[in-house]
RNA sequence: GGGCGUGUGCCCGAGUGGUUAAAGGGGACGGGCUGUAAACCCGUUGGCUUUGCCUACCUAGGUUCGAAUCCUAGCGCGCCCA
């Protein structure tokens, strides 16, 4: 086992804050394997980079040593957490639920080692709280406690609707704590509030209060907003090897220091090395970040899958070349009077252009290629023998093969 | 329950009777440049085999030669009063 301070020092790496350090460096001080607690909403059955930063964070815990206890919050869901919301989440039905929990599971052990993790869901306890329990474990909080968080705060003083339900988030999720004896419990900035009541009911209950670490949020592709399905941003751990590369070679070169702490498998410290060299220009960034992409890659696939999804990349955006694998598409390549057939509606079928409409605009904007010769502006209707076999391009990187 | 206001394209937002498929901005996409990105420049951004036709400014009706623009009702949102 490494040294406490040496410990921290991968700890802390891309950590927003840890609440309060040096707690954490005396637990790891007595060189007893911890227990890491992190708790996930079974709400959204995908998940992306921006998720697996925390389990990232977890993965390096068990490389030291430590033990994880991943929570699947069914029984929480039943509430929805308020956290950033500024109305009530609906709730989500039981077998809703369960499918999202067991999806996310699939998903979160491409980063955690299963021998090291111990998986609950609790409901387990929750739903075994009778009125008795419940009373006892709220009294513990106050109102004025609850109303301090900023979204409930706001909420109130702006006259939305907090459901009484929604008050218990927090309690319930401490609880958890309280049950699993964590150690240290992960989250995202926006949880903080919600880590601190673990760490105040663990101490009202007579146990040594649990440390609480949270992540910063992860930008997404455009290097702005928080990555996220809905803005379209996100890097799913489930892409393809040659897409996740391109995904993150799109990335914004300010961000490439951030992604190694947060999504990648590379040591803490390489990651300050590398985060040295870009500063003193002594690394090209166009290096860096292929580094960073095929390491990402080599995380979810292998370093095969990684080195390919290098080579495809390099095929299309370096050498222009045409990339093996593409999409085929069977074109109904009969003539009209005139002996030609209408690429844009082809284009359109094929699922190039949404509508023969923009086809016709790409074609003017001299974004469509037929076997890497740009197509004229104006020529909707082409000779048929063109076509046949032919690659169709649209921008640099959609193909599809006519057949 | 009453009063007032508001609802425009992916988003924001101009337009209050007539070349308005609808200014401007953002985003997105395409081209150039590049390192793949950013920045910058250019173009496109309802549908249709496009010198044209069709469908569109919350919904349904109405007024008018002509409506996103005026009227009526409904729906959504906002504010004020009870």
């Amino acid at each position: 086992m490494l040294s406490a301070e040496e410990q921290l020092h991968i700890i802390s790496s891309g950590a927003a804050q840890i609440v309060p350090e040096s707690a954490l460096l005396e637990k790891l001080k007595r060189g007893v394997p911890l227990n890491i607690k992190l708790g996930v909403d079974p709400t959204a059955p995908d998940i992306h980079l921006g998720h697996a930063v925390p389990l990232r964070k977890l993965r390096q815990f068990q490389d030291l040593g430590h033990e994880v206890t991943l929570i699947i919050g069914d029984g929480t869901a039943l509430i929805g957490d308020p956290s950033g919301r500024n109305s009530t989440r609906p709730q989500l039905t039981p077998e809703q639920i369960k499918i999202n929990a067991q999806t996310y599971v699939d998903q979160a052990f491409k980063v955690l080692d299963p021998k090291k993790t111990t998986l609950r869901y609790n409901s387990e306890w929750l739903m075994e709280l009778d009125m008795e329990g419940l009373l006892k474990l709220t009294a513990n909080f106050t109102v004025a406690r609850i109303l301090e968080r900023d979204d409930f705060h706001n909420r109130y003083t702006s006259g939305q609707s907090i459901s009484l339900h929604e008050f218990l988030y927090p309690v319930m999720q401490a609880y958890d704590s309280v049950v699993i004896k964590a150690d240290v419990e992960l989250g995202g900035t926006d949880q903080l509030f919600n880590l601190l009541a673990g760490r105040e009911l663990m101490e009202k209950m007579g146990m040594e209060p649990q440390v609480c670490l949270t992540l910063p949020l992860l930008e997404g592709t455009d290097g702005e907003k928080k990555m996220s399905k809905s803005y379209g941003n996100y890097i799913g751990l489930t892409d393809e090897p040659a897409d996740m590369f391109g995904k993150v070679m799109s990335i914004p070169d300010e961000l490439m220091v951030k992604y190694y702490r947060l999504a990648s498998t590379a040591d803490v410290t390489e990651i300050d090395e590398i985060e040295a060299g870009l500063a003193s220009d002594s690394l090209h960034p166009n290096k860096v970040k292929r580094a960073l992409a095929r390491n990402i890659v080599a995380a979810y696939y292998d370093e095969v899958a990684a080195a390919q999804a290098e080579e495809a990349f390099d095929k299309v955006f370096k050498q222009h070349e045409i990339p093996e694998d593409i999409p085929e598409f069977e074109a109904d390549l009969t003539p009209n009077d005139d002996g030609l057939v209408y690429l844009a509606k082809i284009m359109n079928d094929a699922g190039l252009a949404q509508s023969a409409g923009e086809a016709r605009r790409l074609i003017d904007g001299g974004g469509v290629k037929i076997n890497g010769e740009a197509v004229q502006a104006k020529t909707y209707n082409v000779d048929p023998s063109l076509l046949r076999d032919a690659v169709v391009q649209v921008g640099k990187r959609k193909f599809v093969k006519l057949v």
